[in-house]
RNA sequence: CGGGAUGUAGCGCAGCCCGGUAGCGCGCUUCGUUCGGGACGAAGAGGCCGCAGGUUCAAAUCCUGUCAUCCCGACCA
């Protein structure tokens, strides 16, 4: 088998390459960190979004879309809120070039500069909320449930493809309502809309937990998050619901007359998941034959592969593979005839594996004799020959029977990689091989920071439910009353 | 922004120490034979050696600067 391993620098960034390229238009840093999207990795994208929409619309949101820029002033409105964004913010200054008068190409025209700079959106809760103010009167205009797909751009100081970029696809949800107790509530509802997509689509398990208040987003009053273990054994934070309390309600000052006439402030939540997401299903399923995709989300998900010697066969294979597609596309499933005369049969294997397809159908003139196909699986990598009786039937049990499995995988997967630990000699081991590690803490932000110091472990997350158990911080001693998971992450 | 490494064909790399006008593998084109797991043979096409300056008769190679990328830190809903 001559496998060509010599294009290839490491598995991670040959799975990329199906599906991104980074953009290499730098000749000074502007476009450092970002990603071009090819086609086949942005039809991923289109699954997730449109699985995400209809589970948005089901739980009662509406789609919006507001500015990419936002004034600089909106940022300063929310204290917490600004620090945390201040750093990592492209800045517009002018709005337009002229011709260098040196005769230098173009140059930005001193005289075009803005009275008021406009930050490029890292996140939208300002400059929606400023809007929201002129939306929301009364307690009849509540609750606000708007979701926009959108990109924002964080100039992060180190970027990684997928995980962080500088500028990033994704979706924040921003909702305004009458009570605490609602908002709360939704933002624990969309906690579980976001588990429920990650774990039954992309079959990723995850953990549901709040973040602690080193972790929590800029301006939140609490973060709830999703937090799943990639195959290093590195955690990734995979999505975020936010309850905001009422710091945006007042730094905008948005305000609704009550029931009771009275003036209230509004209660808030934000939450967003983006095409990190795509890095999480990579970086969960694959294997060292490409990309393994679920078939839930796989654009294509089985793909019929002809093999012939001669046009008289492939007429044959071909009939035969084309009264196959049809079968199948009327059970609802995505199916590509690879007829390319292009390529052998052992390419297009090995091309369509790399891809993640999830099944595989081969048809030969075998096969057109016996009536029978032979139908790989990728997750398996096992071969079956079957009988054409009912293929489409066995073909769609098959696919849920691949989807269950890379759930059931990965979660052994994250079972065997989280541990419980209940000394700091054990957390320190521990944490060197990978995984979650659950452990006492003292509660305080000092003794998380000196942990990150000494381990570079955080805490991915605190469990929401579950049972106290009393017992003593892993690193100070101090009495404790829950165990919290650490990890090394993204 | 600190520490380290790298930048040569579409992709992955060698050449640099010791200066003499660029090579390998994959991919690409054509023809023939092949076609049930990345085919083989033959003939081809493709290179401001990141950019700018310097040293030299001569620079991918030496020197200076600069830009970018990757890794480790710092930073990071």
């Amino acid at each position: 088998m001559a496998k060509d391993l010599t294009t290839r620098k490491d598995n991670y960034s040959q799975w990329y390459n199906e599906l991104v390229t980074k953009a290499d238009l730098a000749e000074n840093s502007a476009v450092r960190g970002c990603m071009v999207i090819k086609p086949y990795g942005y039809a991923i994208w289109e699954s997730m979004q449109n699985a995400l929409d209809k589970m948005f619309k089901e739980t009662g949101h509406v789609n919006a879309y507001f500015p990419l820029f936002i004034p600089k002033s909106f940022f300063s409105r929310e204290a917490s809120h600004v620090e945390g964004f201040a750093k990592e913010c492209a800045v517009v200054t002018h709005y337009r070039l002229k011709n260098d008068p040196e005769g230098k190409g173009i140059v930005v025209d001193e005289n075009a500069k803005l009275e008021e700079e406009l930050i490029v959106r890292p996140t939208s809760e300002t400059i929606i909320w400023d809007t929201y103010r002129n939306w929301i009167q009364s307690y009849r205009d509540l609750p606000l449930l708007i979701n926009q797909w959108a990109n924002v751009v964080r100039w992060e100081m180190r970027t990684r493809l997928f995980l962080r970029t500088a500028e990033f696809l994704w979706q924040e949800g921003h909702t305004a309502h009458a009570t605490q107790q609602e908002a709360l509530a939704e933002a624990e509802q969309m906690l579980r809309v976001y588990a429920d997509f990650v774990e039954n689509w992309m079959a990723v398990p995850v953990f549901r937990g709040i973040k602690s208040p080193n972790e929590r987003f800029a301006g939140a009053v609490e973060t709830f998050c999703i937090e799943a273990l990639m195959q290093d054994g590195k955690a990734l934070q995979a999505g975020t619901s936010h309850f905001l309390g009422q710091n945006f309600a007042k730094a905008f000052d948005v305000k609704f007359l009550n029931k009771e006439n009275k003036l209230e402030y509004v209660w808030a939540t934000s939450w967003g998941v983006s095409t990190r997401l795509m890095g999480a299903l990579i970086m969960s399923h694959s294997d060292d034959e490409g990309l393994v995709l679920p078939p839930k989300l796989a654009p294509i998900q089985v793909v019929i592969v002809p093999i012939y010697k001669n046009q008289e066969q492939f007429d044959a294979v071909s009939e035969k593979a084309l009264e196959i597609k049809k079968q199948l596309q009327i059970k609802g499933i995505r199916v590509k005839y690879d007829d390319r005369d292009t390529q052998k049969p052992g390419f297009k294997f090995n091309e369509w594996e790399f891809k993640g397809v999830p099944v595989r159908i081969a048809i030969g003139p075998r096969d057109v004799e016996n009536d029978t196909v032979e139908v790989a699986r990728r997750d398996t990598l096992e071969k079956d020959v079957l009988h054409i009786n009912d293929l489409s039937v066995k073909i769609d049990n098959l696919l849920e029977k691949i989807q269950s499995n890379l759930f059931q995988k990965a979660l052994d997967f994250r079972n065997e990689n989280t541990y419980k630990v209940d000394s700091w000699d054990e957390f320190q081991k521990q944490i060197e091989k990978g995984g979650f590690v659950m452990a006492h803490w003292d509660g305080t932000s000092e003794t998380e920071q000196k942990i990150k110091e000494e381990t570079k472990a955080t805490i991915r997350f605190i469990p929401i439910e579950g049972e106290k158990e009393h017992g003593r911080c892993v690193y100070s001693g101090k009495p404790s009353e829950k165990y919290v998971y650490f990890a090394r992450s993204y």
